[in-house]
DNA sequence: ACCTGAACACCGTTCAAGT
DNA sequence: ACCTGAACACCGTTCAAGT
C-alpha cells in the first residue's frame, strides 16, 4: 500500500526528502522478510514506499546494487566478536551468530546466494577463525580449508533449513510419483523420522566435527615438530 | 539463431514433430552451460529451438517444471554407485561424482538452488552414505547428520568454486572501497595466497575431516557398548 | 495433438520534463 | 538534487485460432 494513496504527488522535488538510501534498504529488507525474496521488485518496493519506481534510482544504482547494499546492511549489524578464552568457543559463537542473523531474516541466504560479490563484513568470521586456529598452530592452507568447511556447512544447512526442505526431503513425499522405487531407499526409510529433526543440534554437531578435525591437525603438527626436534638433537 | 531463419513456419501442426520434451531439456541444459543460468528464458529457449515460445508449453507445464526436469535429467545420469570394499571410499566417490557432474555443468548448482524440491535422484548419495555408515555402527540421527555435513559441504564449496568467488574473496579486491579497514584482517592477508588455491584438494580435505568425525563416533559407540558388556557380565 | 499470433500483466531501466 | 510520466525492451503465461 502506498503511503499517500489519495493525494497524488505532483512531479518535482518535494520540500523534505521522502526517500533515503537507508529507508529504502530497511523497507526492502522488511518486505523481503514478510513476502519473500522473489517478491522484491523495484516497482513493488517503490509502491510500498509511496513513490514512483524511478525515484529509487536516485539512491540506488540498480537492483543488483540494492541487493548488495541490503546484504551489507544486514551483515555489518552482526557482532561476530566475543572474548571467550577457548578458541573453539570463539569460532562456534561466531558462526552461530551468523546463523542466527540468517534465521532472523529468512530471505537472507537466498539474498547472499544471488550476490556476485560477498559483502565485506562476512570476512570477519574468516579472520576470527584464522586467528583462533593460529592459536593451536593450524595455519596456512589447512586453516583456510577449515574455515571453508565451517562456512560452507553453515550456509549449506541454513539453505536447507530456511526453505523448509523437509516437505521435499521426506522420502515418502519426494519419492511419490517418481520413477525411482522406494525399495532402493531402505536405509533412508529406516533412518530417523524427519518430523522430529532438530537443526540446532545438527548444527552444533557439525561444528564440533569440523573443530575436532582442526584439533587433529594441530596434534599431528606438534607431534611431527617434536619428531624433527628429536632427530636433530 | 532459429533453426528455420528464412522459411517461416505457418500455424498448424507440422508433419513430423519438431519438438520433444527431451530435446527441450537437452537444448536448455546446453544453453545454460554456454550462456549461464540467467540466460534461460522461455522466449530465448524457444528462439534457440526455432519455435514460438508457446510451443514449449505443449511439453512443459511451466518454467519451474522445466527447471525441475532439467535437474532430474542431470542427476539421474550420475552413477553414484561403486563397489569399493572400504566404506570411506564408497562415500567419497559418491560425493566426488556429484561434484564432477556439477562442475561439468557450471549452472547446475544455481539450478539446484532455485528448485523448491530436490530431484529424487539426489537421495542416492543419502542412501549410500547411510548404508556405508551402518557398516561401522553409525546409525540414526548421527548418520543423517554426517550425511548433511557431507552434502552441505559439497554443495557449499561447489557454489563457491563455480561462481569463481575468488575475485570477490580476495581481500585486496573485496576490501577496496569498503568501510572496513584492511588492518582488521591481518590473518587473512597473512594466509595462503588465493591465486594458488586448489579446490580439488580442499574438497578431499573436507571429506576426510567429516569421515574422521564419523569414525570417532563409531569408535565411541563400540567402546560404550564394550563398557556396558563389561558391567553386565 | 501440436503449433502460431495476439494479448495480458508484469519486469528493470533510460530519458526528458518538471520543481 | 530529487521526483514524475512516458517509453523501451524485455519477461512468463493464457487463449483463441489454425492444421
Amino acid at each position: 500500500m502506498p503511503r499517500h494513496p489519495n493525494k497524488k504527488r505532483a512531479p518535482g522535488r518535494p520540500r523534505h526528502g521522502t526517500l533515503t538510501r537507508e529507508l529504502i534498504l530497511k523497507r526492502a529488507l522488511g518486505l523481503m522478510d514478510r513476502e519473500g525474496f522473489e517478491a522484491i521488485t523495484m516497482r513493488r518496493l517503490a509502491d510500498h514506499l509511496g513513490v514512483t519506481p524511478m525515484a529509487l534510482y536516485n539512491h540506488v544504482r540498480s537492483k543488483k546494487d540494492l541487493f548488495g547494499s541490503i546484504a551489507e546492511y544486514l551483515t555489518t549489524q552482526i557482532n561476530f566478536d566475543c572474548d571467550e578464552p577457548d578458541w573453539r568457543d570463539r569460532i562456534s559463537t561466531c558462526f552461530r551468530r551468523l546463523r542466527d542473523a540468517c534465521l532472523a531474516h529468512p530471505s537472507a541466504v537466498h539474498l547472499m546466494e544471488s550476490l556476485e560479490a560477498a559483502p565485506p563484513a562476512v570476512f570477519r568470521p574468516m579472520e576470527i577463525t584464522l586467528a583462533a586456529l593460529d592459536e593451536i598452530g593450524v595455519t596456512g592452507k589447512d586453516a583456510v580449508r577449515i574455515y571453508f568447511l565451517l562456512m560452507n556447512f553453515t550456509m549449506g544447512q541454513l539453505s536447507y533449513e530456511i526453505r523448509g526442505p523437509f516437505e521435499s526431503l521426506d522420502p515418502a513425499q519426494a519419492l511419490a510419483g517418481s520413477r525411482l522405487k522406494g525399495a532402493e531407499f531402505a536405509y533412508i526409510q529406516r533412518s530417523v523420522s524427519f518430523a522430529e529433526w532438530d537443526f540446532d543440534s545438527a548444527f552444533d554437531f557439525g561444528l564440533s566435527v569440523i573443530l575436532n578435525g582442526a584439533e587433529q591437525i594441530s596434534a599431528r603438527r606438534t607431534k611431527s615438530r617434536a619428531g624433527r626436534r628429536a632427530r636433530t638433537t
